[in-house]
RNA sequence: GGGCCCGUCGUCUAGUGGCAGGAUGCCGCCCUCACAAGGUGAAAGACCUAAGAGCGGCGGUGGUCCCGGGUUCGAGUCCCGGCGGGCCCA
C-alpha cells in the first residue's frame, strides 16, 4: 500500500502554500452580514514599524492567534484586525540618522514625507514576518494610524474630550526631553540605575552665621534653589527651623522649612528645593508656594538666571560651578553614590523638569473610575491586574498629550492672536492640519480679531493607539456594537502601564466603559542565557531566524509548550528543534495512515457501528476523548501550554507508541474497524493541532481527508466533539495496550529484536483470563508471537504494572 | 524604598493539601510494515553490514522541591520570617 503523502515535509513550500491559499479564500475574514454565529473581537494592539518583528512580538501574536483559531473553529465569527502604530519620536530619530541632517533643517511637509515613507518601507518588512507566522488575521482590516482616516478618528476623540471638560490646556511641569525638545508623559520616562556624584555643599545661616551643608547631585541647579527642608524630628536641625539659608555662589536668602517628605539618612539630611530637580520639588514647591526660578532652558542650557553659568549645557554647568565651590572652600566632600535617574525612553537623555503650557488629559480625576473598570476586566492571569492598579495609585501629574514633534496626529486647535482664545476644531471639519490647514472659523467667536493661528504641537502616539478597539468598531462614524467592547486584549506585561491603561481611560473617558473584556497578558522572551533579549546582550535571536530553520508550526508550538501564560519564556533551539521533531512525527504517522485511508475504505465510526470495534479501538477514542475535553479545557482558559502539552502526548505516545503499532497487522488485513477508528482520532486530532501547527494539519488533511470531509480549511472546521465510545471496552483495551507494553519489554530485556518471532506468550490473567483470550489476536499480530496461552492459574515471570494481578513469560 | 512574579533532577519546565511529572543531558539496550545509512535481492514484515554518529522505541541515571519556623493525620503546595533572582515603579 503506498503511502498518500510524500516522504519528506517540506516546510518551506507547504508553509507559504497555505499562507496564500487561506488568504486567497478569505477564511480568516471577519463576515459582516453574518448575524448568525456570535462575536468575538479581538483588539489587536498594532505594532511600531521598526522594520523588524521582535521575537516579543512573534510571542503577543501567537498567542493571539491560538485563541483567534480556537474560538473560530467554536464557530465564532472571530475579528482579528491588524494596524501599524506610526507615529513617534523613534522614526523621526531614525529619518534624522538615515539623512544624517536634523528635523529642522527639512521643511515640515518635506520631512513628513520621508517619515511616511521609511514607515512604508518598515511596514513591508514586517508584515512578510507576520505572515509568515501563519497568522490568521483578516488582512483586508489592515490600518495605519498616519492614514487622515485614523488620525480624524485621534481628533474626533480629542474634541469629545475637550468637551467633556476632560482635556485641557495649562502651564504645569512637564517631564522635559531636552535632546527631542519635547514634553514626555511619565509613561515614556525609562529608569536606569547609574552612579552620580553626591557633592556636599556649604551653606550658610544667615541669622546665626554657621555653615549647614547639604547633599545633592545637581549642584548645577544652585541658582534654582528656592528653599532649604530638613526632617520635623530631626535634632540635628531643630534650631534651623523657620531660620533662613543663604545659597552659595548665589547668594540668594532662602527659608529653612520642616517637612517629613525629607530623608534624614540621606546625605546630610538636608534637602534643597529647585525649580525641578524632580517631583518631589515640585511636589514642596506648590506645598509651600515656593517661588519659580528656572535656570534650565529647552535645550538643556543654562539661562539668564543661572548667572556665570549661562550658556554652559548642564553637564559642564555642574563641573563649573563644582570648581568654583571648591576653590572658595564651600565644597566640603564629593562622593560616588549608585542611583537612578530619568531618561526619555526614545533616545535615553536625562530628562528635567520644566513649566510649560501644554495640553493635558484630566487622568487624576478619572483614575478611581478607571480602576472600576479595570476590576470589572478579566485579568490572564489574574494577579496582572495588580500591576496596573499600582501604576495608576503611582501616577502624580495629569497625562501630558501635547508633544513638540512633527511625525505624529495634529492637535485640532487654533488660537486668537489677540484674545488668546482657544478654538477647537469642530468635529465635522475634521481631519485637519492647523498647522497647514486655514483655520476653519472667520473670526474669533469671543473677540472678532481674524489674526488665527494654528497649534504646532502635536498628540502623544498613545492619543491614536489608546482608542483601536473603539475604531476596530468603525467609531465613530457607525459603531458595530457586536464588536465593542472588544472580547480581548492582548499584550505583554511590559506595557500594562501603556496600552491597558490608557485603553480603560479612554474608554472610561469616551464611553464610560473599559474598551476590552479580557485582558491575556503575555510573558517576555529573554535570550538563551536567560536575561531580557537585547541587541547589546548579544542574545538576540530574529524571528526571521527561526522561521527560515524550522518554519513557523514549530516555532508556534514552541511558544505554547515554552511556559504558562504570563510567564517569562526563555528562548531555546533546543525547544524549537523538540516542537519540530514532534511535527515530524505527526507526519510520518499521517503517512502510514495516508496508505490505508482512501475515502471509499474508512467508513465513518457511526456508519461502521460500534460491534466492530474492538477493545484497543475504544480504548485510543476513550484516551482521544478525554483529551478532547481537557485540551477544550485548557484552551477556554487560555492555558496553552497545558493545551499542547497534551495534545502532545496523547499523539505521540498513544496514538503513534501504541495505537499505531497495535493495529500494523489490522491494516495491513483491511480490518475496516481499524481504518475507521484511525480515521477519526487522527482527523480530530490534526482538528486540535491546528490552533498550533496550522500549516502541517492543512496540509495533510488536504491530502487524507479533504475530498471527503469538504470543509475548505481544517482550521475552519467545526471544533471536535469528544467521540462516543464504550468504557467497559476501553478498559479492556488499556489492558491490551499494557500487556503489549510489557511484552515489548519483554522481548527488550531478552535482547531479542523486536521483530524476532516468538514461539509463545503465557498470560496468567487469573479472573479476567477469558478477556485476555479476545486479547489474543492483537497480541500475536504485534507483537509476531506464534501462540498465546492464557491462564487462570498460576504466576508469570513478569508484572504488568498496570496490572499487578496480571503477569506473563515469553517463550522464545 | 514600594508593588508584583519567581526559586522543583546537571539544565529547562509542569505540579496550590494526598507516592514530585515531563523535556533535555548522560548511561544501557533494541531497531519492527510511517518515523536512520549503505548494500544484496524479482519480491517479502527478507538478508548482510558498523563504534547503527542523524530517525524512532524501551529502560535506567539523576531532586535536602532555596532556608527556617508554623498550620495539618499529611506541605513542593497554605501561613509567617529570611535569603536569592527578575520585572515595574519611586
Amino acid at each position: 500500500m503506498e503511502p498518500r503523502i510524500p516522504k519528506v515535509y517540506d516546510v518551506k513550500a507547504v508553509e507559504s502554500k497555505w499562507q496564500k491559499a487561506w488568504e486567497d479564500l478569505g477564511v480568516y475574514r471577519f463576515d459582516r452580514s453574518d448575524r448568525t454565529r456570535p462575536t468575538f473581537s479581538i483588539d489587536t494592539p498594532p505594532p511600531y514599524p521598526s522594520g523588524e518583528l521582535h521575537v516579543g512580538n512573534a510571542l503577543n501574536f501567537v498567542y493571539i492567534d491560538f485563541v483567534a483559531r480556537y474560538k473560530r473553529m467554536r464557530g465564532y465569527n472571530v475579528f482579528f484586525p491588524q494596524g501599524w502604530d506610526c507615529h513617534g519620536l523613534p522614526t523621526e530619530v531614525r529619518v534624522e540618522k538615515t539623512t544624517g541632517k536634523r528635523k529642522s533643517d527639512f521643511q515640515p511637509e518635506e520631512f513628513l514625507r520621508l517619515c511616511r515613507e521609511y514607515t512604508l518601507k518598515w511596514i513591508e518588512e514586517m508584515r512578510k514576518d507576520l505572515k509568515a507566522l501563519g497568522l490568521s488575521i483578516d488582512w483586508s482590516t489592515e490600518y495605519m494610524t498616519m492614514d487622515p482616516d485614523y488620525w480624524r478618528r485621534t481628533q474626533y476623540s480629542f474634541v469629545v474630550m475637550y468637551k467633556k471638560g476632560l482635556v485641557y490646556r495649562a502651564e504645569h511641569p512637564v517631564i522635559w526631553c531636552p535632546r527631542c525638545e519635547t514634553a514626555i508623559a511619565e509613561a515614556e520616562v525609562e529608569y536606569v540605575s547609574t552612579s552620580k556624584l553626591l557633592y556636599y555643599v556649604k551653606f550658610r545661616v544667615k541669622e546665626t552665621g554657621e555653615d549647614l551643608v547639604i547633599a545633592t547631585t545637581r549642584p548645577e541647579l544652585l541658582p534654582s534653589c528656592v528653599a532649604v527642608l530638613v526632617h520635623p524630628d530631626d535634632r540635628r536641625y531643630t534650631g534651623l527651623v523657620g531660620k533662613h539659608a543663604v545659597v552659595p555662589l548665589f547668594e540668594r536668602e532662602v527659608p529653612i522649612l520642616a517637612d517629613e517628605g525629607v530623608d534624614p539618612n540621606f546625605g546630610t539630611g538636608v534637602v534643597m528645593v529647585c525649580t525641578y530637580g524632580d517631583k518631589s520639588d515640585v511636589r514642596w514647591q506648590k506645598k509651600y508656594s515656593l517661588p519659580v526660578v528656572i535656570s534650565i532652558d529647552d535645550h538643556g542650557v543654562m539661562n539668564e538666571n543661572a548667572g556665570f553659568l549661562k550658556g554652559l549645557k548642564v553637564e559642564e554647568a555642574r563641573r563649573r560651578v563644582a570648581e568654583e565651590l571648591r576653590e572658595r572652600g564651600l565644597l566640603v566632600k564629593v562622593e560616588s553614590i549608585s542611583t537612578t535617574v530619568g531618561t526619555c525612553w526614545r533616545c535615553h537623555t536625562p530628562v528635567e523638569i520644566l513649566p510649560k503650557k501644554q495640553w493635558f488629559v484630566k487622568s487624576k480625576e478619572l483614575a478611581g473610575k478607571v480602576l472600576e473598570e479595570a476590576r470589572k476586566v478579566r485579568w490572564i492571569p489574574d494577579y496582572m491586574y495588580k500591576r496596573l492598579e499600582n501604576w495608576v495609585l503611582s501616577l502624580d501629574w495629569d497625562w501630558v498629550i501635547s508633544r513638540q514633534r512633527l511625525f505624529a496626529t495634529p492637535i485640532p486647535v487654533y488660537y486668537c492672536e489677540d484674545c488668546g482664545a482657544e478654538l477647537v476644531v469642530s468635529e465635522d471639519k475634521l481631519p485637519i492640519d492647523p498647522r497647514f490647514d486655514p483655520p476653519p472659523f472667520d473670526r474669533c467667536p469671543r473677540c472678532g480679531s481674524r489674526r488665527l493661528r494654528g497649534e504646532r504641537d502635536v498628540m502623544d502616539t498613545w492619543m491614536d493607539s489608546s482608542i483601536t478597539a473603539a475604531v476596530h468598531a468603525g467609531w465613530p462614524d457607525a459603531m458595530d456594537e457586536r464588536l465593542f467592547p472588544a472580547d480581548l486584549q492582548p499584550n505583554g506585561y511590559d506595557i500594562i502601564r501603556t496600552w491597558d491603561y490608557y485603553l480603560i481611560l479612554r474608554g472610561v473617558a469616551l464611553f464610560g466603559k473599559s474598551q476590552f473584556k479580557e485582558a491575556l497578558i503575555n510573558g517576555m522572551v529573554r535570550g538563551t542565557d536567560g536575561r531580557m533579549m537585547h541587541k547589546s546582550y548579544g542574545n538576540y535571536v530574529a524571528v526571521r531566524e527561526v522561521l527560515e530553520k524550522y518554519g513557523a508550526d514549530s516555532f508556534r508550538l514552541w511558544v505554547a509548550l515554552a511556559a504558562a501564560t504570563g510567564q517569562d519564556v526563555r528562548f531555546s533551539w533546543e525547544g524549537v528543534d523538540y516542537a519540530h521533531r514532534f511535527l515530524v512525527k505527526v507526519w510520518n504517522a499521517a503517512r502510514l495512515a495516508s496508505a490505508y485511508l482512501t475515502g471509499e475504505k474508512a467508513l465513518s465510526l457511526e456508519e461502521l457501528g460500534a460491534a466492530e470495534l474492538k477493545p484497543i479501538d475504544h480504548w485510543i477514542l476513550g484516551e482521544l476523548s478525554r483529551t478532547i475535553s481537557s485540551v477544550t479545557r485548557h484552551l477556554e482558559e487560555y492555558n496553552f501550554q497545558q493545551a499542547a502539552q497534551e495534545l502532545v502526548e496523547f499523539t505521540w505516545h498513544k496514538l503513534c507508541d501504541h495505537y499505531l503499532e497495535a493495529i500494523k497487522y489490522r491494516l495491513s488485513s483491511g480490518d475496516k474497524a481499524a481504518y475507521s477508528t484511525l480515521y477519526t482520532v487522527l482527523l480530530k486530532t490534526l482538528q486540535m493541532l491546528s490552533v498550533f501547527a496550522p500549516h502541517l494539519a492543512e496540509e495533510i488533511y488536504s491530502l487524507v481527508f479533504k475530498d471527503r470531509e469538504g470543509w475548505p480549511s481544517i482550521t475552519v472546521s467545526p471544533w471536535p466533539q469528544p467521540p462516543a465510545y464504550d468504557e467497559k471496552a476501553a478498559e479492556v483495551g488499556a489492558l491490551a495496550v499494557a500487556l503489549i507494553a510489557e511484552a515489548r519489554r519483554a522481548k527488550h530485556d531478552a535482547r531479542l529484536p523486536l521483530s524476532a518471532r516468538v514461539k509463545t506468550l503465557h498470560v496468567y490473567a487469573g479472573d479476567r483470563a477469558e478477556l485476555v483470550k479476545t486479547l489474543a489476536e492483537d497480541l500475536r499480530g504485534t507483537l509476531r508471537i506464534d501462540e498465546v496461552v492464557v491462564h487462570a492459574q498460576g504466576e508469570g515471570q513478569r508484572k504488568v504494572p498496570e496490572f499487578p494481578e496480571i503477569s506473563i513469560s515469553l517463550e522464545v
